[in-house]
DNA sequence: CACTCTCCGTGGACGCCATCGACCTGAGCC
DNA sequence: GGCTCAGGTCGATGGCGTCCACGGAGAGTG
């Protein structure tokens, strides 16, 4: 993982279909030295995939929530994982400190559909108590920040 | 947007490498078919750019938290948003109905990043309090779900 | 110091792919 | 019917992805 290796990600993370013609003039290398690099980068889990960012709404998601979850006292958090998990309309899941443990992101296309789902939460094995914030509008997501080197 | 679109989409969510060829065999087009949908699905906006999936810990972003912000009474939700756009740390910013105003998601390198980021925050114009929580481990994020019209 | 091992990059070759232009076809409309 | 337009296929061509053999720098060792 060094400098190259850095430019290279940043560069993906930019514009994920970027040539390897390309990126190798971007960094100074040839196409071959570029493709096995990213390829290394993959196979080492530091790029886990490439994908396409979609605007929500134009395939009928237009409804973001944020769910958090309050554990039952005693309740197993992997098997409960493992029911979250089969939610499709879980995008993100994070393990969270404080006293809601999981904090999810999720995405449905109507109202009616985030109802159901929370409903789905509560009945969940596990849960004790959910709270759900909706969100009016997304101002931006997952926006890729520049990579720096690690702090001093 | 008919299920061809849908299905194109669909894939480059899943790979945003797929080549047009590939592409083409998957819908049963030819690939210049393929090619002018996609460019159209590109330049309507439906599909905003394609990026690569980075674990973020191998870029020296291993801390995940979500801030909550209170607006003051009165203050302008359009210049604080452009006082948030410009700190990079911010990778989404959504905002919610419920008395925080703003949900952010913030990755930093270190704990004492974050608290950098959290004064700067409460010194932002317009802010009268934030809440902070740090996501201990991220399960999954950003996980595509399958498009909405039920398929075959 | 020379020897060699390994890593990593370069250059060349070859087949596939992206992309452009020309042509085809069916739907909608005078 | 005949026009027009959207959206498809086909064919050509230049560039790209990818495989392979080769070469040079640096570390460890006699």
């Amino acid at each position: 993982m060094d400098a190259i290796d850095l430019s290279l990600v940043d560069l993906l993370r930019g514009n994920a279909r970027l040539s390897y013609a390309e990126l190798a003039r971007q960094v100074g290398l040839s196409a071959p030295a570029v493709h096995e690099r990213v390829g290394k980068l993959e196979s080492s889990g530091v790029v886990r995939g490439y994908r396409a960012d979609v605007e929500p709404e134009a395939i009928g998601l237009g409804v973001t929530a944020l769910i958090g979850i309050v554990e039952d006292s005693g309740a197993d958090s992997d098997d409960m994982l493992e029911s979250l998990r089969v939610l499709p309309e879980i995008e993100s899941c994070y393990f969270m400190a404080g006293v809601e443990s999981f904090l999810l992101k999720a995405r449905v296309g109507t109202i009616a559909e985030l109802e159901q789902l929370i409903v789905r939460l509560n009945r969940t094995p596990g849960v004790a108590s959910t709270r759900t914030a909706i969100a009016l509008s997304t101002k931006w997501e997952n926006r890729p920040q520049p990579v720096g080197p690690p702090a001093p």
